[in-house]
Order: C-alpha cells, then sequence, then structure tokens
DNA sequence: CTGTATCCATTGAGATACTG
DNA sequence: CAGTATCTCAATGGATACAG
C-alpha cells in the first residue's frame, strides 16, 4: 500500500471510525489502564484520574462494543465482573504507544507554539 | 521513561492536551493533505472529501495555533493563502501514520467484532 | 479567492440520585 | 460491588448567507 492511500475514503472509512471510538476523552486512558492486566469496576475508577461511574460505564461499553476489550460477569455475592484487553486491543497498544510517546516528547513544543502564536496575533 | 509512566497527569497531560487537538473530526486528514506539501485553501477543500469550508477554516486555525502548520499570506489580487506542515506538524507524521496503518489493518476486525456484539446482546 | 457570522442540531460530559 | 436514570450544560459540527 502506497503512503499516499494510508487513508481511505471508502465508506465507512476506517480511519474516521477508529478516531470516532478512541479519539474521546476517556477510551486512551482506559485502555492504558487495562494494557497492565485485568481490573474490576471500581479498581477502574481509582486507576484512571477523576473519571467518574457514569463516564466509565459508558466508555466502557463502547470498548467492548468495538471488540477492544472483554467484559466478563462472574455472578457471586457481591458481584464482580473483570475487564481485560482482547487482541485488538493489545494490539492496539503499540500505535498508542507511539503516539503517546509523541505527545510527551513535543508537548512543550506545542504549549511554546501557542504562546507565541497569542504573542503575535494579540491584535485581533 | 518507563512504560507504565507513558501517560502523565500533570496538570496539564500531555496526552489529552495532544488528543484535544487532533481527536476532532479533521484535523488529521487535513494534516495528511498538507503531508504531500503546501496547498491553498480551496486546494485542501477539494482534497479534503466532504469537509465545509467552515469547519476547514476552524481546523485550520486550531492547527495553526498548535504550531502544527504554517500559514502564509500574500497579498495579491486576488488573494492567495498557502498552508504547509511546520517541523511540529512534520514529525507527527510518523505516530499518525502508525496510527492510520493500525486502523486500515484492523477496521475490518472491529466491524466484525461489532456485529458480534449486536447478535450476542441481541437481548437489551 | 479566502474566509467569517449566525443559527441550529447533535453529542459529550458532569452531577446527583437511585437500583439489583 | 457494579452499575443505570435523569437532568443540565458546554462543545462540535453543519447549512446558509455574507464579507474583505
Amino acid at each position: 500500500m502506497k503512503d499516499d492511500q494510508l487513508i481511505s475514503f471508502e465508506q465507512p472509512c476506517p480511519i474516521r471510525d477508529v478516531l470516532d471510538r478512541i479519539g474521546d476523552k476517556w477510551s486512551l486512558l482506559v485502555l492504558h489502564s487495562l494494557s497492565e492486566g485485568t481490573l474490576r469496576f471500581n479498581g477502574l475508577v481509582r486507576n484512571v484520574e477523576d473519571i467518574s461511574k457514569q463516564m466509565l460505564s459508558k466508555t466502557l461499553k463502547r470498548l467492548e462494543k468495538d471488540g477492544f476489550i472483554r467484559r466478563t460477569l462472574y455472578a457471586e455475592v457481591p458481584l464482580r465482573v473483570e475487564y481485560e484487553l482482547t487482541d485488538i486491543g493489545k494490539s492496539f497498544l503499540k500505535p498508542m504507544a507511539e503516539l503517546i510517546r509523541w505527545a510527551n516528547a513535543n508537548h512543550r513544543d506545542i504549549v511554546l507554539a501557542r504562546q507565541q502564536y497569542r504573542l503575535t496575533n494579540s491584535n485581533r
């Protein structure tokens, strides 16, 4: 596949479709949390900084629906539910790590560019 | 840097900050369009499938503000404006290509997982 | 040619309270 | 323990018309 054909515009566009899932506020953080291993619901609440139970619930459902994670219910008392990455989820860790690495490495430059932009366009 | 420290929760979290910029609907497609070289406004409108002038304008402004692209105005008649990637923008192409490659490679599996999920949970 | 202004519909996200 | 229901607010995105 040639580089200039990386983005396909067939319906639905894969990159658009994938971005719609992981481009939200929490998905990447949840996936990262699960990269170390299985976690329970409240474990994720504690592990993912500042996420509410409600947003975690929604995020987990979407990720499960798209096959990134697997939900296992143990009918015990009290209830136990475990979340873990599927093969799809695990394979996604690699490009995700690249993205995170880039973000960490370049965040400072972006912040500086933003400041410079504000200075240059203070005459708005 | 250890892998489990890839995501920093310092304020502001770099990955959150970067995702907020490129996680929207058009940024990635615009950056990809510019990866081949300089383009003018209407060139981008033609190049980026289905984007409206208004969304292109907003997207370009954000990308410029964050230092991903550079806008050059030529005061001719008629007006000419050129957009091109900055060094930050160019360096971002690498992790972006990884992401796109993954999306293209795994999109089919995601669609299948989604169908399977619907079948399994038809008793909702 | 290169945009901006305005209005509107949809979605994401947070707070709180409640359930099996 | 593991969620859901409801409400509200803010941000995104799209259509159309207008402007320098």
